[in-house]
DNA sequence: TCTGGGGTCCTAGGACCC
DNA sequence: TCTGGGGTCCTAGGACCC
């Protein structure tokens, strides 16, 4: 039996959480992110704005621009927003008991027995929206397919409102016009190597032979697109995986040279991280300073400590003495901050292999399995590590 | 145009150990 | 005097995601 994958995807979360609350708001382009006028950029934006070219993580500036006068800004109200997504895994969770969240307003769900008891993938879907719909008045995309790359896709496809099953004669058909982009782990960089090869869309990529992209992208990039773009991918859900480090950071104003300043703020970072540590139950041994100098160069200095800790003075301490230490310190900084990790106890991370020998064998694995074993015996046992498993 | 904040995972070189 | 091979840890940087 093969496996049914659901994502849920709840559209502009942010803006449409201010609109639902703000009836004046609606219908308005409206912006959730910076100040305009300081320094940053947007964080979601309503459809009404995404008219005018406006979308996520643009700096605020160049949204100012484009964006008519009547435009609502508002900074985000983070506690209200996951106060709103708790409610949406509480309803998902009363759907399917297998609910992944991966970020606050996205979640997959494994569905696959719920054909008996709901309906066809169709209905279990539409029921998802409506359930949603019900307890908090915002609109989801759906999109359910074979695993978690097709699920995700789907749901992108209709947005917004949206809702979509691709099944898996279809996926190939539904794959093969999407831009590179699309596929998970391919970003700006890899998008445009990719490109610069003449491979443009996921159908292009799956008309190479694995060892052409295997030798032009290297062993990671090169298995990781054959096999998405062959409609492969991670079909498992899980509960939510443990965090592995907590960080604060910020960026100034205006750049800082003040050393009493960048030290307060390290002081204010470290606090910060401690309490989050401590109400997480968690030490850490690794700290890590970040720096971000004028005008946009970005620095990590870390150190192992002895001890797992959670002491916001050994934080503010061991980052400080980082700071002190490097040979950049001195130069102008536009943000300072810093992480811990290295949790003492540390879970293990089965990479995918270990995870699907040990899995249960189901026939519809078959495809899967023998697309794995082919690589593995062309290109050696390790060959693959995590990659396609983006959660423990 | 001028680039947030919170994360995850991977790579690669050097240290260090056997 | 020149020089193994494998494994793991530490550190810095970077791609990517939401």
């Amino acid at each position: 039996m093969s496996r049914l994958v659901m994502h849920v995807d709840i559209d502009a979360f942010y803006a449409a959480v201010e609109q639902r609350d703000r009836p004046e708001w609606r219908g308005r382009p409206l912006v959730v992110g910076a100040e305009p006028g300081r320094r940053g950029v947007v964080a979601t934006c309503s459809y009404e704005a995404r008219r005018f070219g406006v979308h996520s993580a643009m700096p605020i500036a160049e949204a100012v621009r484009r964006l008519p006068a009547e435009t609502v800004y508002v900074r985000p109200d983070m506690a209200r927003y996951a106060e709103v997504s708790r409610e949406i895994m509480r309803v998902l969770g009363a759907l399917s008991p297998i609910v992944e969240p991966v970020s606050i307003d996205e979640a997959y769900l494994d569905v696959s027995g719920l054909e008996r008891l709901v309906g066809p993938p169709e209905v279990v879907a539409r029921r998802t929206k409506a359930a949603i719909r019900e307890a908090v008045g915002l609109t989801a995309s759906v999109g359910i397919g074979p695993n978690r790359l097709i699920a995700k896709l789907a749901s992108d496809a209709r947005k917004p409102d949206g809702l979509l099953v691709v099944r898996p004669e279809e996926v190939r058909a539904f794959l093969d016009p999407m831009p590179l982009g699309a596929l998970r782990g391919v970003g700006a960089v890899t998008a445009r190597r990719l490109e610069q090869t003449g491979l443009r869309t996921v159908g292009d990529v799956r008309a190479r032979p694995l060892e052409e992209l295997r030798r032009r992208f290297g062993a990671r990039i090169g298995t990781q697109v054959h096999l998405q773009s062959n409609g492969i991918a991670d079909d498992r859900v899980h509960p939510a995986a443990e965090r592995q480090s907590i960080s604060k950071e910020t960026t100034f104003a205006e750049d800082v040279v003040d050393s009493d300043v960048l030290r307060e703020t390290l002081r204010w970072a470290a606090q910060e991280v401690g309490y989050l540590a401590r109400h997480a139950a968690r030490k850490g041994t690794l700290v890590t300073l970040k720096i971000r100098l004028h005008p946009f160069e970005t620095h990590t200095r870390s150190r192992t400590l002895a001890a797992p800790t959670a002491d916001d003075r050994i934080l503010f301490d061991t980052a400080w003495d980082l700071y002190r230490a490097d040979t950049h310190a001195g130069r102008a900084v536009r943000l300072i901050g810093l992480g811990l990790s290295g949790w003492a106890q540390a879970p293990v991370q089965p990479d995918l292999f270990a995870d699907m020998e040990s899995r249960e064998q189901d026939p519809a694995d078959d495809r899967l399995d023998a697309t794995l074993d082919a690589i593995r015996r062309r290109f050696g046992r390790h060959c693959i590590q995590r990659g396609l498993s983006r959660r423990p």
